[in-house]
RNA sequence: GGCCCCAUCAUCUAAUGGUUAGGAUUCCAGAUUUUCAUUCUGGCCAUAGGGGUUCGAAUCCCCUUGGGGUCACCA
């Protein structure tokens, strides 16, 4: 069975890169009926941690995503990280260090005035005399002290690393008696079954320490995945200066959970030409071992045409559901299919679909200078007038093609182009020169209201 | 700085050592549309550089350059 498992620390709510490092995660577990679990690394309990696992809670609500099992909070599984160290203690494969942070910190400002790499001395290592009086120890397990220790890499390939590079004694569990990191997540990575890590890059260089954890407590090591960053246009790792990190703020901004599932899927990964995955495509397809090795850059234009195409393709209902959100309520509006039909062709965003909804809907409160001077001349009045007696010497007015005979009646009555009745026309309903088919636009405010625009265009 | 990772259009990416280096987004042009948008058609744009290996290299090896990550009693 598979188990993969993502372990955000508590920062108060879900990032975008987080939200790919879980999606991967979920769809391999899924694809193999294995589980995902979800473990809040919270060991620095400084901070409350509750707000922030609802913030991921929600996140993952909203675009689908559901773990299996509870919540694991490191935080409430501090007896188990003791027991496990205690066990190492009794191996003597870990040890009591009674270094103070201030010796630690002159250690390695020596070190790194010698250029050397600052590395733990293992002055403690063997230490079987009394302990100095009224120190607090920290544990310190016994990292190899040379040959290399491998990565074998899902995406990376083997990397090797070489223990007199990069390991020293680390810390397990500091003065207080709290674990580290480092410890932790082998510990529990182990406990909890976790079969295959899939998890950013930036972790690559901490897997290391985490298999000198898992081999000194005789745990399976698990597969490893480590995926590339998401950079920003300057290349750099996504953070918060980026702006729109926080996975709610797309809710905020009108995007669709499938729209940005399917951009992050792509992100590092692909399947031939194909650009557009539904759940069930990404469940079918997805395996971590074919992402790619290099960091992508995070581009909204991609974004932007996904949603556009996932806003097209969704039912009237679901897109009525959706707008609430964007404040605006259809449910009771009796021409709302003809409406989302028009509008859903034309919005990258629920936002800009909430907007032209209400620019149809709501009579407008001014003119476009621009569009009066080149939209509405001398003759224009004219055209409208009669345009608008049409209308009032109409039959039952109800299809955008009703609206669209009486438009054509009075074009060929005139003897004019469409062009001369359609600009004048557009500025009364819209306010300006851009929107939708002027006959739909009608269709949808029915005739009162359309003459009452036309009436209030006449009257400047 | 040490260690590690990475390198195909502006961006996301495709290409069992043999393709005119493909697709998508953006951008530009044309068509459709009474407008804008959509849609359709077309176009611009890439193997970082240098050495090898090979009949043949985007692909394998080495070097250079560039970028990124990481080096805590943070996670």
């Amino acid at each position: 069975m598979i188990v993969t498992r993502f372990a955000p620390s508590p920062t108060g709510y879900l990032h975008i890169g987080g939200l790919r490092t879980a999606l991967l995660s979920y769809l391999w577990a899924r694809r193999n009926g294995g589980k995902f679990l979800l473990r809040i690394e919270d060991t620095d309990f400084s901070r409350n941690d509750e707000a922030a696992a609802r913030a991921i809670v929600d996140a993952f609500k909203w675009v689908g995503l559901e773990h299996d099992g509870e919540i694991e909070y490191q935080s409430s599984r501090l007896a188990i990280y003791q027991e496990y160290a205690q066990k190492l203690l009794d191996a003597g494969k870990a040890y009591k260090c009674y270094m103070s942070k201030e010796e630690l910190e002159t250690l390695r400002e020596e070190q790194t005035a010698r250029k050397e790499r600052p590395k733990y001395d293992n002055r403690y290592r063997d230490f079987d005399g009394t302990p100095p009086e009224g120190r607090e120890a920290v544990i310190r397990i016994k990292a190899p002290l040379e040959g290399s220790i491998t990565v074998h890499d899902g995406v990376k390939g083997d990397v090797v690393f070489n223990v007199a590079d990069i390991l020293d004694d680390f810390i397990i569990a500091r003065a207080d008696g709290t674990p580290t990191y480092n410890f932790v997540v082998a510990v529990d990575d182990a406990l909890m079954g976790v079969t295959d890590v899939i998890r950013g890059d930036d972790h690559l260089s901490n897997t290391p320490k985490q298999i000198v954890v898992y081999e000194a407590l005789g745990f399976p090591i698990p597969r490893f995945f480590h995926v590339p960053m998401i950079h920003n246009h300057e290349g750099k790792k996504l953070s918060k200066r980026d702006g729109a990190t926080d996975v709610m703020a797309y809710k905020t901004l009108g995007y669709t959970p499938e729209a940005l599932l399917n951009f992050l899927v792509r992100l590092g990964w692909s399947h031939g030409d194909q650009e557009i995955f539904s759940m069930k495509e990404m469940l079918e397809l997805f395996d971590p071992s074919d992402i790619n090795r290099s960091a992508s850059v995070y581009n909204v234009e991609k974004l932007d045409w996904l949603n556009s195409h996932y806003i097209k393709n969704i039912s009237n209902d679901k897109l009525c559901e959706l707008l609430e959100f964007h404040g605006v309520m259809l449910v009771s509006h009796d021409k709302r299919e003809i409406l989302l039909d028009a509008l859903k062709e034309r919005s990258k965003t629920l936002v800009e679909m909430a907007n032209q909804t209400n620019e149809i809907l709501v009579r407008p409160a001014g003119f476009d200078e621009a569009a009066l001077k080149k939209g509405y001349k001398e003759e224009s009045k004219a055209i409208l007038q009669t345009f608008a007696e049409a209308l009032k010497n109409s039959a039952e007015l109800h299809l955008p093609s009703d609206y669209h005979h009486v438009m054509e009646q009075v074009v060929a009555q005139l003897e004019i182009g469409f062009g001369k009745i359609g600009q004048p026309l557009r500025i009364a309903l819209m306010g300006k020169l851009s929107g939708p088919g002027l006959d739909t636009v009608m269709a949808i405010i029915g005739v009162d209201e359309t003459l009452a625009r036309i009436e209030a265009l006449l009257s400047i």
